[in-house]
DNA sequence: ATGGTGGTCCTACCA
């Protein structure tokens, strides 16, 4: 293959992050949807184990020799697989509780156009979403405003960058089944849709599943495990997200919810969301 | 208005 200082150019790549709610447990749904779809990296979170106890041997069989891992026992956990090397890769410990909420790698599919890439598990915030009772939820705030802090500070968005992740909030009226009912329902509520918001517009970031679905269309990526038939009811909600850099956004070049995978046995409650970049031209 | 399900790891805690 033809090469700039003995690295393959990798003009089209896809990019896809799912919530996986245990790596261990669901291992054979990774494989499943790695062998079908492809993707040349995968970010996760939620893979709620240490890092010796990822299971590193099986993303290498598939295909992915590739892998950085950033786990805790039991909570939380984000890992980023790939077909593409690191140039390097780092960690950043929001709101300093020890927590594996972050990690970043930098890809290089053209050698001579790095770009950074960042995995987010944003906290979940609890049941209410009162910051004066609930610690959960002042969590969640003080990481959102972190967030922005830290992306402004270090220029984040003004080179090649994607952020991915669980953001844990449904920022539009149409990323939720019901915008009314959910206005007092944490993962919606005013206070986090306009933190969220802060964070898009201090990159500033491109919304990617909004770039290639219009906003009036309503669209989910996660469906709770307590509707006893979620795709008849579709109470679902957007928390899975894919932003990128402005610099970026020419490159988009298509998207995929890969709503099936709720149905597949002892599924995760997310689906994974999938990005098509370009970089020719 | 309430409780509904599912993860980790063994006792509740978290989503």
């Amino acid at each position: 293959m033809a090469s700039l200082e003995g690295r393959d150019r990798i003009v089209r790549f896809s990019l896809a992050t799912w919530n996986i709610n245990s790596v261990r447990l669901r291992i054979d749904l990774v494989s499943r949807f790695l062998t079908e779809q492809a993707p040349d990296v995968l970010c996760l979170q939620e893979t709620k184990c240490r890092d010796s106890e990822f299971p590193l041997s099986a993303f290498h069989k598939l295909g992915y020799p590739h892998v950085a891992i950033c786990g805790q026992k039991g909570y939380h956990g984000v890992a980023i697989a790939s077909k593409i090397p690191f140039l390097e890769n780092g960690r950043r410990d929001f709101c300093a509780k020890g927590d594996a909420r972050h990690l970043t790698v930098t890809l290089a599919p053209l050698p001579e156009r790095p770009i950074t890439l960042h995995n987010f598990y944003v906290p979940a915030g609890g049941d209410e979403p009162d910051p004066a009772i609930n610690p959960k939820f002042a969590h969640k705030l003080a990481f959102l405003d972190e967030m922005a802090e830290w992306m402004q500070t270090d220029k984040i968005a003004e080179r090649d960058a994607i952020i991915v992740g669980d953001l844990n909030i449904a920022p539009l009226e149409t990323d939720v089944w019901n915008h009314k009912a959910l206005l007092k329902v944490v993962s919606h509520t005013p206070i986090e849709v306009e933190k969220l918001g802060r964070v898009l517009a201090a990159g500033p970031w491109v919304d990617a599943l909004r770039h290639h679905i219009a906003p009036e269309e309503k669209l989910y990526t996660w469906w709770s495990y307590r509707s006893p038939d979620w795709a008849k009811a579709n109470k679902g909600r957007r928390l899975d997200h894919i932003w990128v850099s402005e610099s970026l956004k020419r490159h988009l070049d298509g998207l995929a919810i890969f709503r099936e995978s709720r149905g597949w046995e002892r599924p995760s409650d997310h689906v994974p969301v999938l990005v098509h970049l370009n970089l020719a031209g």
